[in-house]
DNA sequence: CGGAGTGCCTTA
DNA sequence: TAAGGCACTCCG
């Protein structure tokens, strides 16, 4: 005799949906609706951003002054690298915006200048601008350990419902390709800058 | 300036249920659910029965023989008077069902024919016999130190949920009233008792 | 108090 | 009438 076993429960990477979603039924297994079926979909979860929790401005009881927490980690544990470090907390999407009022400084308190992004590095999505998708690039480069090529969906998609076509673990910049003639010009601005440093280090 | 306490918890007698049932609502104060009620309904605890435990036969490997055990009380403790016993332990519903099958008998072993109860009596309940109400009213009028009553529901109410009409001070039998003629009865059945014992003095 | 699982109202 | 969506119960 043959048995067989209804499926209640099944998980699948959904094709109608950007990629990374997936789509999961599950059968309702007794009452009145016993058989019919309720649907979830599930997005990337992101990856934890363990060094990335700005410091916060406040007053304790115990300071005599304000002063600024930095936490770098969690308290009492031991600070791992950030490419190990345990992802299991979702990350707030665009999280990157917390960063925008942030500025680098001289040790006089200056502010540096805005830095220029080149042009083949273009931001994507809602209200991010060239500092924004700064922070976002030099975060994933630093937590990174597969390559940072930035957003595969098309920027109509992405204006459209960024929320279902984000890529969270990319920066929130175009898709970014690197030409041979890229390489070669790179290479040249090596050679002269090491030509310079001769010169200088001969007079 | 004016502060305001939320009551978080709140128990009040329930109106909508049988008398001696009590509502308690608790308000959720934190989470994703937090404002939301969680309600609990109390019933009235019965009365512990502590001299009413019935004996069991055993065996048990420090007897020679099967013993049967008798506990009237808890081991270790004082034997209060019944009455004034601690009441901390709710007893089992329909308790009186489980003796049932308990029978008194004379010294010789033979057993005592059933007791007729007066009309008056009437048992109510599921399954509820002469014999088992007896058991009941005697339990009462040996623990109770307020008013043997009887229960106060109807027998409609009663059948149609005994777990939530039940009183549980009060023994398995309707409600009975004894009228001035039934006190003038007792009081002549008394009267010809007393004489024939006189009389059986003198001879 | 959260989450799984189901009831049931709304909509087209 | 069915599907979707929300509300609710129950249990750990």
């Amino acid at each position: 005799m043959m048995s067989s076993v209804t499926i209640e429960r099944k998980r699948v990477e959904c094709n109608s949906l950007p990629k990374g979603w997936q789509r999961e039924e599950i059968i309702r297994k007794s009452g009145i609706s016993a058989g019919k079926m309720d649907v979830c979909y599930y997005s990337r979860t992101m990856r934890s951003d363990v060094s990335l929790v700005p410091p916060i401005r406040q007053t304790a009881s115990i300071f005599k002054q304000p002063v600024t927490v930095i936490r770098n980690h969690e308290v009492g544990k031991v600070k791992h690298d950030a490419k190990h470090a345990a992802q299991d907390k979702p990350k707030q999407m665009f999280w990157e915006k917390r960063l925008e009022r942030l500025r680098a400084c001289h040790s006089s308190g200056e502010e540096l200048e805005d830095i220029i992004l080149p042009r083949s590095i273009r931001s994507i999505g809602p209200n991010v601008n060239e500092q924004t998708v700064l922070h976002s690039l030099a975060t994933a480069l630093h937590i990174l350990s597969s390559p940072v090529t930035g957003q595969t969906s098309s920027k109509t998609e992405f204006n459209k419902n960024a929320t279902a076509f984000i890529n969270p673990d990319q920066p929130l910049m175009q898709s970014v390709l690197v030409s041979e003639d890229d390489i070669r010009r790179q290479e040249d601005r090596v050679n002269i800058a090491r030509k310079k440093l001769q010169d200088a280090l001969k007079s």
